[in-house]
DNA sequence: ATTAGCACTTGAAGTGCGAGAGTGCTAACA
DNA sequence: TGTTAGCACTCTCGCACTTCAAGTGCTAAT
């Protein structure tokens, strides 16, 4: 679908002007902008609606974009600019503040976005379903503790306590070296099953049957190593856009679900082609979200671990700006990690 | 402060009739229930007003109770009930379905006793910061990289990954075993200081010196080990309450703030006597908790490390109904995390 | 000490009305 | 044929006003 040059400028300014204000447009303010009279205005306007890129709220009032037509504004009228330096430099200055372990890197980096842009943020782990297991680590930390350690190829590090009933002496050691030498090196994390688990588990003698805990809680590493996990920070600054929602009882609601939010930011990793993934009130799967926005941008560090970052805000936010914002973040979350993970580099 | 026995009748009268409706309590509606005429129980209710025990919201309109009323009677009149053995069972039986991890376990604690009460939860992170470093261990992950294990003699387990210049080799894992055993092992976590980092550092030798992030590493976590750290679940949950707040953004911001949230949480830990903390409207320190009240518990385990699990609602909670939740629930984590981690019982 | 009665206060809810913004449609115009 | 002016119509919003119910404080009687 392609636009006539006037139709264009007519959405544009529909949509730049209700960004800001939240307040429909209607056809006599354009017309002292555009040039054009109020009556021509009206009649684009109303063969936009038309077209299902405008709607109004009520049978008499201004217009207001509906998400195909942020969808249209988004894909060939808007025109996003890079970060300043100046601005680069301070994000890059605040992300490094507290980046001392992974972990704290995404956390601070889900809450820089969210002050920056003044929405819920979303942040996935790395994961990488490809990824091989290449390290495993047990230590001892008491007679009948012990820690597990896992690392993949793509340089994903997961751990663990685990408490067994015998003491883990040398003997138990090796027969637990010689398991995962056999079993889980080397080994596709996607392709941990419950099965291969329990034939594992059964194939034990009875002496090592003891060893069994050690098993479940290596097999739940490699599980947790495949799939990232998906955290919302800022979700108090949605409430300050509460004009833009009906009842946003339901949204924050559906943000405090980790398992969906997982899926939402999983469906958007379908289109191949992009690093950047946007998708607009009713483009999104879920019923909740229809109001919202998301914008999303991934990260990737090591060898193919990737995760994701993003945005989560009404419909109406100021996409042009969020956007470089959280491509930069991304790109800064990546490039931090890979400082704390490469071997080789740097 | 001891009131009469008809006062105590009223004022009880009033909580309860004003907890599950949230409607000021006239004295028409108390009359006929206590069989005073309303004019007498007018007249006392005014007396409660100067005792600061009620209020009105205007001139006039019925009573609703102050944090001093509430807490009077919370003191003095409420009963509350042990939960039923069913209940008990079926908690039970929800905690122990994730339980895998102790960080789980808290996790999954605080997400049940959210849904358990509508309102939101706060668990922080077990910690003692009498505890002293028992164990430390460095486990080369990459040739540069390597993850660092800390255990304390009450039961906390930390680690981190951590990067460094050098290779990992067998000099290096010595000489930094050499100066943990000196410095570092039977510590006081309480005691870290960054005085004592510094002078450590200061003290390398040249070639050393390159192990200065693993120290750096091993004091954040053992400074964590001696600090606990706060979650918040179930904030949504809040907005359900709308009702009962003027505007419930302050709050809910006030609720993302991790730093904030520990301190709310510390400042209950003062009465030494008792387990339980209620903290109603005004008593809280701070100004955003004031339309708010918390209920806090303890759970131990191990050698002496504790944290504490709650609940945070509008005053007008149901008292009688949360403490025993909030009661069952740290028992049970405390009895699930002293399974996973005691060495010598069960 | 308790109660009945009465005047008064207050918020909530409903009504009516006019202003303002904006639309759709028709007819005139270049 | 595309554009514009004009007009009747619709809808929301805020304001003033009324009414109603609930509840109070106070005084006087019991």
């Amino acid at each position: 679908m392609k636009l006539s040059a006037r139709k264009e400028k007519i959405l544009a300014n529909v949509v730049e002007h209700y960004i800001p204000t939240g307040e429909p447009v209607g056809s006599k303010a354009l017309s002292e902008k555009l040039g054009y009279s109020s009556a021509t205005i009206r009649n684009e306007m109303s063969e936009l609606c038309e077209l299902g890129l405008l709607e109004k709220n009520h049978a008499s009032s201004g217009r207001i974009p509906t998400s195909a037509g942020y969808r249209y504004y988004i894909d060939n009228l808007m025109s996003t600019s890079p970060l300043g330096d100046m601005e680069c430099a301070k994000l890059e200055a605040m992300l490094r503040a507290g980046a001392k372990t992974p972990e704290k890197i995404l956390e601070n980096a889900g809450g820089i976005l969210a002050r920056l842009t003044g929405c819920a943020t979303v942040v996935t782990t790395p994961a990488d379903a490809q990824a091989k297991i290449s390290k495993v680590e047990l230590i001892p930390a008491s007679s009948k503790t012990a820690i597990l350690v896992l690392l993949t190829s793509s340089g994903i590090l997961k751990n663990c306590v685990c408490r067994i009933d015998i003491d883990i002496n040398e003997n138990v050691k090796d027969r637990f070296k010689e398991i995962v030498d056999k079993y889980f090196l080397k080994a596709k994390v996607a392709e941990l099953s419950e099965e291969m688990l329990e034939e594992i588990i059964g194939a034990l003698e009875n002496e090592d049957y003891a060893i069994k805990p050690l098993l479940s809680a290596l097999y739940e590493l490699g599980k947790e190593a495949g799939e990232s996990k998906a955290y919302v920070e800022g979700e108090s600054n949605l409430l300050a856009h509460r004009d833009a929602y009906g009842d946003i009882t339901e949204l924050m609601q559906f943000l405090q679900q980790r398992e969906q939010l997982s899926r939402l930011v999983s469906f958007q990793e379908t289109p191949q082609n992009s690093r950047m993934s946007i998708l607009i009130g009713s483009e999104n799967y879920f019923a909740e979200m229809e109001q919202s926005s998301v914008i999303l941008s991934r990260y990737a560090f090591g060898n193919n671990a990737m995760g994701t970052i993003g945005v989560i805000g009404p419909t109406r936010i100021d996409y042009a700006k969020l956007i470089p914002d959280v491509e930069y973040l991304t790109d800064m979350v990546g490039r931090l990690l890979s400082e704390h993970y490469s071997e080789d580099e740097e």
